[in-house]
RNA sequence: GGGCCCGUAGCUCAAUUGGAUAGAGCAUCAGCCUUCUAAGCUGAGGGUUGCUGGUUCGAUCCCAGCCGGGCCUACCA
């Protein structure tokens, strides 16, 4: 649909042909920046006069149509945002495989396939009363589990629906579906989740159950191929196609199915997982798991700051959901141009050796000539860099964006405020990463490798029993959970444990770091146990960034 | 109407699933750079864990009822 508004703005608004666009991609470093403004116009131009939502409903229709001019700009502009998004998220070192699209989905027949394993497995049935009638409908879990907990689940799932609407006494009446009246007990089920529409037309949910048999290997079909996008570093992501290539991965027939997708969306998750499993696929739906985390909201202190008029009403919030349709949120790529900015500038301060005055002279003349496409400011122009100093502000801007990302428990809604997310400081990556830098300097400066540090011959017991022994100790016992707390996570599909664990141990080693100067330590033997000691902290806490995908750079 | 989630220091968040004096960061204030990088360290102030009951030796956590906020549900994707 959106991109069905993105056409209309282009087509209605701006009067722009098919060349005209292939022009401005060309010619545009951010065409996904000129698309959400370009949204956010045809929304608020929908808003003027709700006839001009004719205009989408003719958009969606012709792009699902195919062969057309529309739906070839739709193609056109898909694919410019989707390759600009594959950058945006490869500059926070996420990478993707495959990118399935509805599109196949739907030319590929995936639907038609689930609908009739659903048909024939009696997991959906057709509506003849009441206000649902004429559509494909499945039963909600809450009354499914009360249907199987009579004790008439032996046969299909609508069979045993039969069975226990006709007989309303075997299921306990108090427990019912929050209804008093005996008599409506057996009357159509106007809770039940519309799949099909009664004028024959599939919702977002059933292509999604047919998309999640895929996933699992059950569906008995496939997508095609084709390659869409190289990374830098030479990985290959493939995008699916009617027509596929011959050669190319498998994807699909997993195990387990782990779901990132916000918590708005666990209605239509439960209904997928629920036809899964009354298809039979118990194991399967057992698997599937909808990681679901709460949204990210900004406070309106933020909003305000970022210029964005805030209502009244509003303003006494905690936080206002972001929103597209508004164009009423944070580009990553803004926050990302930001934070490496800002990270180059610390760097600089702390290593004046790496200044580069040549990239300024260059990035201002290019910024003078109007060289849109090369660069859009001085600042902006730091993305493309690949001076020492930028190379370690874009690890460090990494670290901090996926540190913040991290660092909230699922079930938080993120404020997102502009100054919390690129803090370098307190509670934040950067400060673990300069935990590790710090360790590492100092084996560079002992002209020692912290490998051989672990594997020296050191008398723990006398340091360990010495006055600062249980402080010392309580670090090593810090940094040994690591493989525990990284078990954690994964079994209850938390990572923001990781996050705290990381900064804890980062926490307590500086405090071990300025209460034990090593390298001027007169003990031998005292100054091997403080390198095992700063050893195994390194080694722990680059484990653990690594799990939360942050890398430390050599120096900052 | 129904379902799910949240309410903890001025602000943003934790609390290892029911355990000891409820902890961090930010912000504020006071200290620490001729010693391995001050993106750091030390200290201070800041709390009736929304309210009222209940269960328990013990409750931020479990139960009930209120108050306040959010999200999802109603043949859109």
């Amino acid at each position: 649909m959106q991109v069905a508004d993105v056409v209309v703005g282009f087509t209605q608004l701006q009067s722009k042909s098919k060349s005209d666009i292939v022009a401005l991609i060309d010619s545009t470093s951010r065409f996904d920046y000129y698309c959400w403004d370009l949204y956010a116009r045809v929304s608020q131009w929908y808003e003027g006069d709700k006839e001009r939502l004719k205009a989408r409903s003719d958009a969606l229709h012709a792009i699902e149509q195919g062969s057309n001019e529309l739906a070839e700009i739709a193609e056109l502009i898909s694919r410019a945002v989707l390759l600009r998004h594959l950058e945006t998220m490869d500059r926070l070192d996420i990478e993707y495989d495959f990118l399935p699209r509805e599109s196949e989905i739907l030319r590929l027949h995936f639907w038609e396939s689930a609908f009739e394993l659903m048909k024939q497995k009696g997991v959906l049935y057709f509506e003849t009363e009441g206000k649902n009638k004429g559509c494909w409908v499945m039963t909600r879990p809450k009354l499914s589990r009360q249907i199987e907990d009579s004790a008439l689940s032996t046969k299909t799932p609508t069979q045993a629906r039969e069975a226990w609407m006709g007989h309303p006494e075997t299921a306990d009446p108090s427990a019912s579906l929050g209804v008093t009246d005996e008599a409506e007990k057996i009357g159509p089920d106007e809770d039940a989740k519309v799949i099909v529409r009664s004028n024959g037309t599939v919702g977002y949910v059933g292509k999604d159950i047919a998309y999640h048999l895929w996933k699992f290997g059950l569906l008995g079909r496939d997508f095609g191929y084709r390659r869409f996008y190289r990374y830098p570093n030479q990985h290959e992501v493939w995008i699916s196609a009617e027509l596929g290539e011959p050669d190319h991965p498998h994807f699909g027939n997993v195990a387990a199915i782990y779901n990132v997708i916000d918590s708005r969306q666990a209605d239509p998750q439960n209904t997928v997982v629920e036809a899964i499993r009354l298809l039979g696929y118990t194991e399967q739906a057992a698997h599937y798991t909808h990681f679901s985390y709460e949204m990210v909201a900004l406070t309106p202190r933020c909003a305000l700051e970022l210029g964005y008029e805030i209502k009244e009403e509003d303003r006494a919030k905690s936080y206002i959901e972001v929103s597209g349709r508004k164009g009423f949120g944070v580009k990553a790529d803004d926050l990302l141009d930001a934070a490496i900015h800002k990270a180059r500038v610390k760097v600089i301060a702390g290593n004046p050796e790496m200044d580069d005055q040549a990239l300024y002279r260059d990035a201002a003349q290019q910024a003078m000539q109007g060289n849109d496409a090369i660069v859009q400011d001085v600042q902006n122009a730091i993305t493309n860099w690949t001076d020492p100093a930028s190379r370690i502000a874009k690890i460090v801007s990494t670290g901090a964006l996926r540190y913040f990302m991290l660092k909230y428990t699922r079930a938080t809604v993120i404020a997102f405020d502009l100054s919390d997310a690129l803090a370098f400081e307190g509670e934040t990556g950067p400060y673990i990463q300069y935990a590790v830098v710090r360790a590492e300097s100092i084996f560079k400066k002992a002209g020692i490798d912290p490998e051989q540090a672990l594997a020296a011959d050191v008398d723990y017991a006398r340091h360990f029993a010495a006055d600062s022994g249980t402080e010392i100790w309580e670090l090593w016992l810090l940094a040994g959970k690591t493989s525990f707390v990284i078990e954690q996570c994964i079994a209850t599909t938390e990572p923001a444990f990781a996050a705290k664990h990381a900064f804890q141990l980062a926490q307590q080693f500086n405090n071990f770091y300025h209460r034990h100067h090593i390298l001027t330590e007169a003990d031998e033997d005292r100054k091997k146990f403080l390198l095992a000691t700063a050893a195994v902290v390194r080694r722990e806490l680059m484990r653990v960034l690594a799990v939360m995908g942050i890398t430390v750079p050599p120096v900052m």
